[in-house]
DNA sequence: GCGTTAATAT
DNA sequence: AATATTAACG
């Protein structure tokens, strides 16, 4: 509970809180300049220092004097502060699973993705999905066991990140894991290494020879696929190598995008969706209209969401930092845990184990439609 | 094969 | 309500 093993455990924690309340900082200076746009921002990210600050200090208190200070600990060790500015309920998912910290976020997450992956409760949240972005993202297992889809078992890790909430959504931002090399195209879907829900879950939709029909008796049907923010972005990448949604075909994309099991309907659906959101959301790029929602804000600049989505890869990695805390403010595991509001299947790196992915950088990373940040600028 | 549309499932 | 799947049609 709120006690610290080790001393150096607690200053380790200490010093993690810290950083954190200096990446809140340097990221109110950055904010500083759009006060005028962006006063509550401001006033949240000051809000959340203070929070920090209150809780570091409650924390030490906590360590002397056994006794915790106001908003004492509903987040235990790990997790200190922010709970409220945090608009997200936390899941039944710290019952069971309450582990160490670090690891933490990653359990959390996963440990989501299975409740959620059973298609338990849509309910649970009740967050306005984004299209794609906080929708079910992979595909999905009518068995309850089955945590994974195919897309987190390749090897090719991703991190998915999802609060509901709508404004900014990392949505491919994931990348970090995503290494430089897109052309080194590792199956994504390895069947072999799908465990037992296999069958189900995973990739083949059929294509595999339909196969499928012996062993699930029960499931005549198709899996429905559900496109992961890596598989998206693909689907992306693919779109920008041949020109774009409305030049390129199904087939030629399932080329690009090399994923097994893949097939040209999906695609076709897919792209088919794609096609109607980004026609409803970049043909507004030209010029004020009254609906300036459509677009996606990097910075001060409007930007269609497709180009900002698809925007190279080789950058994405930005964050080689190795710590939790970029200057960039990221949460630290524990808070961003909790931000997940993850409603669906998440993946997650499995990059190791620590506490590493940190992006967190994209301002707003849109996926067809409206993440776009509407905002009054 | 592709693009649409519509019905249906999730 | 938003997505995904499927079928049907041109």
């Amino acid at each position: 509970m709120g006690i610290y093993n080790t001393q150096s455990d607690f200053t380790e924690k200490m010093l993690k809180c810290q950083e954190y309340v200096e990446a809140l900082e340097e990221e109110r200076r950055k904010i500083r300049v759009f006060e005028r746009e962006l006063p509550l921002c401001l006033e949240l990210v000051s809000q959340a220092i203070e929070r920090c600050r209150q809780q570091m200090s409650g924390t030490i208190m906590d360590c002397f004097n056994g006794q915790s200070d106001q908003h004492s600990e509903q987040t235990s060790n790990d997790g200190p502060v922010l709970e409220e500015f945090i608009p997200i309920k936390r899941t039944s998912s710290t019952n069971n699973d309450d582990g160490d910290g670090q690891e933490q976020q990653k359990r959390q997450l996963s440990h989501n993705s299975k409740i959620i992956c059973t298609k338990d409760k849509s309910s649970l949240f009740s967050t306005k999905p984004d299209w794609l972005t906080s929708t079910q993202l992979s595909i999905k297992a009518p068995d309850p066991r089955i945590e994974e889809d195919f897309l987190s078992n390749k090897p090719v890790a991703m991190e998915t990140n999802r609060n509901g909430y709508g404004a900014f959504h990392p949505f491919r931002k994931t990348s970090s894991s995503q290494t430089p090399n897109m052309g080194v195209e590792r199956p994504l879907t390895c069947p072999a290494m799908v465990p037992k829900a296999a069958t189900s879950c995973s990739a083949d939709t059929d294509g595999g020879g339909g196969s499928k029909g012996e062993d699930k008796g029960l499931y005549n049907k198709k899996e429905r696929r559900c496109w992961s923010p890596e598989l998206h972005r693909r689907f992306l990448h693919a779109l920008q190598q041949l020109g774009g949604a409305h030049v390129a075909t199904p087939k030629q994309i399932k080329e690009l995008m090399k994923v097994d099991g893949l097939t040209n309907d999906e695609i076709k659906s897919h792209l088919q969706k794609y096609r109607l959101h980004t026609r409803r959301v970049s043909p507004t790029i030209h010029h004020n209209d009254p609906h300036p929602s459509q677009l996606v804000v990097v910075g001060r600049i409007w930007m269609p969401p497709l180009e900002y989505a698809t925007s190279s890869p080789a950058s994405d990695n930005t964050n080689n930092a190795k710590g939790v805390f970029t200057p960039i403010a990221s949460l630290p595991p524990s808070i961003t845990a909790s931000l997940y509001k993850t409603k669906l299947c998440n993946q997650q790196p499995h990059l190791d184990g620590k506490g590493s992915q940190s992006h967190s950088n994209s301002p707003s990373t849109s996926s067809m439609h409206t993440t776009t940040v509407s905002t009054a600028f």
